[in-house]
DNA sequence: CGTGAGCAATTGCTCAATCAAGCAACTATG
DNA sequence: CATAGTTGCTTGATTGAGCAATTGCTCACG
């Protein structure tokens, strides 16, 4: 390696300072608010949400474990206890893989269907207020984009 | 309230949607990958050390444990278990407030000073990396702005 | 057919973060 | 100047997450 790392050292500049202070912010106020939001409206805390939401895209309303462990950014063995509070709520069951008997389905049922209609409405009402309403009027493919290349080396 | 929510039941359309699902990612993304590199680097977890960062800015590198908490985005009590850690290592020492004796201040020592310039710049590094390359052509004054307003309810 | 390598998911343990309760010191009021 | 209430920080209990070890199953190869 000739040049490990091009001009790293360079100091921030003030609106890259800027950005980074506000990124911080950001990661830990937005997923709160946003939570506490739901939680007040709905009772359903944002990870288990986001399992439930992922749940109900899937062809047959069902996943693997690993797949939706993935989905939702979390471990496998979290995603293990996550769909153990759910279905002890009777929102998700788990079912054993036809074509694999190692794997198990994650499968959302009806009641777990219903909480998710339920709750929708705040879902989409709290990521408005909290988030979207906060970037009208900037290119929001364009910064998706770069939110997805976030995090990786390239 | 005629008007509790504006029309918050419209949908996401396909931009919004991406960048929500995308805002996700970073917000899982992003900080791991920079406490890794950090940690693999030089030994410094990222609260850690944003905490002796924070301190370093201060005048007279010292804070209150409130404020500290407040800049780092971290309850009172979880900053005062970071301040613990960081004082074993000797990173860190508290003294008593002079003119509030229920107050103390966390002071950054000689020690930590020397950590956190270790450390800068495989932090700098780290940010440059996963995060701000990605970021390059777009108005990142304006970015940090709307990031400065998410997580409010306006 | 076994048997051993390898994968899927769960379980045990640890850790960092929160909330709630507690203690110590300050302030305001009669 | 006593005492009621508040504030600043710490401590105890709980939670949710990850990693490492484990269990149960598959499948390739002899």
């Amino acid at each position: 390696m000739p040049d490990p790392s091009s001009e790293p050292l360079r100091p921030l500049d003030s609106d890259e300072e800027a950005l980074i202070r506000a990124l911080g912010r950001v990661m830990y106020v937005v997923p709160r608010t946003i939570d506490a939001d739901m939680v007040s409206d709905r009772q359903v805390p944002l990870t288990e949400y986001t399992a439930l939401m992922n749940l109900s895209e899937a062809p047959d309303r069902r996943m693997r474990m690993h797949e939706l462990a993935a989905a939702c950014y979390l471990s496998l063995s979290g995603m293990t206890r996550t769909i153990i509070r759910l279905e002890t709520q009777g929102l998700v069951k788990r079912e054993r893989c036809e074509e694999d008997a190692r794997g198990w389905n994650a499968v959302l049922t009806d009641a777990g269907f219903a909480r998710l209609e339920e709750s929708w409405p705040s879902h989409l009402a709290a990521v408005r207020r909290r988030f979207l309403r906060h970037f009208e009027g900037l290119d929001l493919a364009q910064l998706a984009r770069a939110f997805g290349r976030a995090g990786t080396a390239d």
